[in-house]
DNA sequence: GCTGGCACTCGCGTAGACTGAGTGCCAGCC
DNA sequence: GGCTGGCACTCAGTCTACGCGAGTGCCAGC
């Protein structure tokens, strides 16, 4: 079902003018645009048709019309890959990776400013998941003579920390025979196989060792749902039911819940994912741009921007795919992470 | 300037009655409520005072009077300290804490979680300020040959790190010399102190262990900042103007700016900061209600509820209270962190 | 000093009229 | 056959007028 060149044009004319105003668009006002050089009452059977098919709607009887999802999918995919980013972006762009240093979560975070602050929406970046990382320093620190601390270093460099108890005291030399234990297990280890490790061992250490052993594992679950959101106030300005800015914005608290989305997306192949197509049911009014980033360890990622569905594409794509692209570079070959 | 006692009970009717139904509050209200027994015109010529004295304002002749900062001020003093719980709160905080365990961090976001549910408003809460926690252990990892990544943990349970590049490749025997010169010079000390600290050796590592210590101390420095939000999303339905939701949300993405304020807050002594009180001029319409919770190794951090200036103020107090006193017994007595 | 009465104010909600953008359809033109 | 101009029709949004009612300030009298 693919449109003829007119219809076509007439189609991605109203969605561009739905999104530069907000207002439906009527026949005069794409008859007018240069781009389709037929009278109003032709674009206005064409825009009929185009209701009948599915991608646009009609609010009401005497108005202009407006984009269906179906009409922003087939607009977005009209649109091709990512475009050239507006010059003031590429220099904001530059700037801050020619800025960026300090930590991965710093970076992460300055990064979803970043994201928004380019786009004018709510911007995410998940936490890396570094599958392929492998461990290179794992201690354990008595915080009390039954608390301990385990702390694991990941080339990546990304810290994971777990606390756990343990009954009765610990001499020092257990303390000392577990954490010599542990880097003998874990040092060099992928993150994807801590899993599957073991402490053999009947030295008086083993049993601590393989306390922090399982910490560890579960430290390595936890690293992985971080994510860093930014401008989610420029969520009030986009949506004149405050239901749906509520609603937006509790989605964006539940974090697991942007996670999965995220992850659901990039899985998909997709980049854009329009109102329902995000399967989650709050977001039916909002798009979302994906792009994963990868860095040097094969940790991976994903930044984003959460925008309504009646969102500038062309730009977000292209601003999303600029500093996605940017991220990679910097975490691959960076010098500083 | 004390008011009399019948001032005082209409200015808290005209507080309380404004708080429930949001609507400029009349005369004929106040004198229906039976804790003032006298009639309308009587409530109107005291309201007449107050509004002179400044307690009350008319948004428009011919309708009620709404409180100003100075009544909500007047208000809230008279409520004294945190009166009892709601007993379903009590319930959902006793719940919460017998259930609580694992890292500081997810607690703290847990923690920022509950308060919100309990006062259906926006919560902060603050990472702690460890000033006088000292550094159990500290470490240097090598990411690359170049790239090394110091890891502190301290007594109350935080990691910090930092990374940090350095000239030339470093010998695996420097690497060690320096762990050690730095475990020696570090661990046990405050972390109020480590600024002060100095690396003094001629030993191979000590310029390695000499700028790890600079990282550490700039940790120290990050680790403050730490915030843990929730509930921003009742923001959008508390205010009908949308700027204002888009300008208190915008607030608290300003991480450093919130951190200040509660510590301004906490500081000067008060419970509740009303509208300008807080210093921050876009929550001119806010009231921020601030308890301190303290840590068994002297850190502090502070929890915090963000609502509008027309919030339940008793039912907040008494949250916040409840909560910052149950999380400090927690951190303090607390078998777990 | 409190109260009931009274004249006055004014925001808000409702109803009706008007406007104008936009539509669908159709007859005619190229 | 497809495009166009013309035309009647629709209907959301805006404006105005108006009445209602909540609330006020003031005052005379109990």
């Amino acid at each position: 079902m693919s449109l003829d060149d007119r219809k076509s044009a007439i189609l991605r004319a109203v969605v561009q003018q739905y999104i530069e105003t907000a207002q439906p668009v009527g026949s005069g006002t794409v008859a007018r645009r240069h781009d389709v050089a037929v009278s109003p009452a032709t674009v206005r059977s064409e825009m009929h048709d185009l209701e009948t098919e599915g991608y646009l709607v009609q609010p009401h009887t005497s108005a202009g019309r407006v984009p269906t999802e179906k009409g922003y999918r087939y607009f977005v995919d009209s649109i091709g890959g990512a475009g050239p980013l507006d010059p003031t972006n590429v220099a904001k762009v530059s700037e801050f990776f020619a800025a960026a240093h300090g930590e991965l979560e710093q970076l992460l975070g300055q990064t979803s400013h970043l994201l928004s602050t380019l786009t004018d929406s709510a911007a995410v970046v998940t936490g890396t998941e570094a599958a392929d990382a492998t461990i290179r320093s794992v201690q354990l620190v008595d915080l009390s003579p039954t608390l301990f601390m385990a702390v694991a270093v990941t080339s990546a460099g990304s810290v994971m920390k777990h606390t756990f108890e343990v009954e009765g005291e610990a001499a020092a030399a257990e303390l000392q025979d577990a954490g010599e234990l542990l880097s003998a297990t874990l040092v060099g280890s992928s993150l994807s196989a801590v899993g599957s490790l073991a402490v053999v061992s009947d030295r008086p250490g083993a049993a601590l060792a393989a306390r922090t052993l399982e910490a560890v594992a579960r430290g390595v679950q936890a690293e992985r749902d971080l994510l860093y959101v930014d401008g989610t106030s420029r969520i009030a300005n986009v949506f004149d039911a405050r239901e749906t800015v509520e609603s937006v914005l509790t989605v964006l608290e539940k974090q697991f819940v942007v996670v999965g989305l995220l992850k659901e997306i990039v899985d998909s192949g997709l980049t854009v994912a329009i109102g329902s197509e995000t399967g989650v049911e709050p977001l039916a009014q909002c798009s979302v741009v994906v792009a994963p980033y990868r860095s040097d360890s094969g940790a991976t990622g994903a930044i984003a921007v959460l925008g309504p569905t009646r969102m500038d594409y062309a730009g977000t794509v292209s601003a999303v795919a600029a500093v996605s692209e940017r991220l990679s570079r910097l975490l691959t070959e960076g010098q500083e992470r």
